[in-house]
DNA sequence: CTGTTAGCGCGTTCAA
DNA sequence: TTGAACGCGCTAACAG
């Protein structure tokens, strides 16, 4: 069994408050009751009990995240990234990290939401891939809980956030494409229930416009964010009748199965056909070619919105609820002749 | 505030007592209060306080999991696919995982392990990258805490362990490259505190001997898993006066930086030299060329040991408290002139 | 300086 | 069928 307080009173043959206060660092305690008692405290082994502290706090010093995962596994290392910005951040403050995995819209992430906030597990959640009409976010609200959103909720501007400007991104990504002449160019797109997938859909569009180009939906197609999906979605749009010689993609994962399709139909990408990424993951420079993206510093993101949660639930000021930060084009080889 | 058992008995008119037991199904409640007891629990939103579960059970259906780290970030694909498997698992028992990420042999990472084990916050630990006289098992053992490793500990038999046959793998990957020719073949291994890197190790030099091949040093270099380690160990191997024809490399992620600097050499992987890694993770398949690699099938070995601690939580029979995997060689066009 | 009392929210005797 | 009392381990207010 484990020591506590009781144990260490018993030994020393003080009450449980004194040990307690003497271990807690309280100058209220005679010098040579609280020698004994760290003394005795030492050779017991005491620790004391987390989970007793955070009854009598009413706080957990926790932090919950439920990774939304499509299909039974997750492989996307956008996650393990963010992952690490937000583990890191949590540590250096104390923190603890609660993690679930569930498939997002299902029963059981309502559930996994349910029982964290409702259950008082955790202090606050962060929220990532931010949806159209997220339920997440209108149960959070509802519940008056502390979170953290990675991604803009279009429905709702006063709940807390960190974004990427991915209009800006995707515009500045087929902007280039229309610079190197492209006129015919395609757009792998995630799922437009998420509100991040609109936004770069929209500076899709709005760099075809202003490059003179028109929108043609035969080029568009949408994928679920995996390595399978881009592939499939590339093989569909290069066996069109005219084929797309350029294509944008909204994510790394699929611009790396976009440019096996590629590969697999005889094409040299950054030569027969442009294609390009978004998020910079780590394998992007080491693709071959490498794969021209637009970076968002994931790392750092994970950091931020774990820094900003925290800053909630400890009651400090925040300087800034919604903060966009603004992604930047890395050209490599996957886009066209070296730059 | 949160609503607790004893707003719900004010409520209705009845104890506390009354209440828990209603609605923890007993049934020696009249049905008239127990039907009032629900309603109102319904009607205030009450979800019981798991904490407070957590103090009175003496469980916390928690597992804790520390992520090792390579310096402050992290992205190896390989444990978002653990944590999926593990995650999943936990969540079928309705468990909890609580992460950390911390460096490896840091003062941060034993802090966490007192602080999830001693502070009983957690009901049992899952180790991965079982290191050499490792004081995470040390630890656990010593403190009889319920564990389950990912790979061997060799000082250890008697404390449970999944963990891939990794010397076998090795060898089938060095007895292929040795079947198509090579006799110059270099080993990129992880360094060699992990247990499983000297597995691996000894599986390369048993196939080089049961092929005639000499063992040299000057051939094998060590990285720690990165991309970025692979790159330079390949670059630094490569510029040798008499280079190897063949690498073979401890996994997948390091192999991925071999093939990267191969190809800043102007040679052309699957022809000029021969690559495999070990892992077989998500991007393996899809790198250029195709990867041939070792596959270990992490998710399952995520659910795998996940369900073994369960099991050795809650009391349940282990069938077996050391499991072996076999891991299979995949065929790919890195290593060679397609099969 | 130290101990008593009380309470965090829940579950489990034991009596009535 | 119900409630009072107690304990899980810890901290805080209040007396002395």
């Amino acid at each position: 069994m484990a020591v506590t307080l009781k144990d260490i009173a018993r030994h020393v043959g003080v009450s449980v408050t004194t040990v307690s206060r003497a271990l807690g660092g309280y100058d209220d305690v005679a010098e040579t009751t609280r020698q004994k008692i760290l003394r005795a405290a030492e050779e017991l082994g005491y620790y004391p009990s987390v989970t007793a502290r955070q009854l009598q706090k009413q706080r957990t010093d926790t932090i919950g995240f439920v990774i939304p995962t499509f299909g039974p596994r997750f492989s996307d290392p956008f996650f393990s990234e963010l992952l690490a910005g937000i583990g890191n951040e949590a540590a250096r403050h104390n923190f603890d990290l609660l993690v679930c995995t569930r498939s997002p819209d299902s029963p059981e992430e309502e559930e996994a939401y349910r029982r964290l906030v409702d259950g008082r597990r955790v202090d606050g959640m962060l929220v990532v891939r931010t949806r159209v009409d997220d339920p997440r976010l209108s149960f959070l609200k509802q519940r008056h809980f502390p979170f953290v959103a990675f991604g803009r909720s279009h429905a709702d501007e006063n709940s807390p956030y960190l974004d990427v400007d991915g209009h800006h991104g995707l515009y500045q990504a087929v902007r280039h494409l229309i610079d190197l002449g492209h006129r015919r160019i395609a757009y792998i797109s995630a799922p437009l229930n998420l509100t991040f997938a609109l936004h770069r859909l929209q500076g899709y569009r709005d760099a075809l416009q202003e490059g003179g180009l028109k929108y043609d939906e035969e080029l568009v197609h949408v994928g679920y964010l995996t390595e399978e999906d881009g592939y499939q979605a590339a093989h569909r749009l290069l066996a069109l009748d005219r084929p797309p010689t350029a294509i944008a993609v909204a994510n790394d994962l699929m611009a790396l199965g976009a440019m096996r399709a590629a590969h697999e139909r005889g094409l040299t990408v950054g030569r027969d056909v442009a294609i390009t990424g978004f998020d910079d993951i780590p394998l992007a420079a080491h693709a071959h070619p490498p794969l021209t993206t637009v970076r968002q510093p994931i790392y750092e993101i994970g950091r931020r919105i774990c820094q900003m949660l925290i800053q909630i639930i400890t009651g400090e000021p925040l300087d800034n609820y919604h903060l966009i930060l603004e992604p930047t084009l890395i050209l490599r080889q996957s886009s066209g002749p070296a730059q």
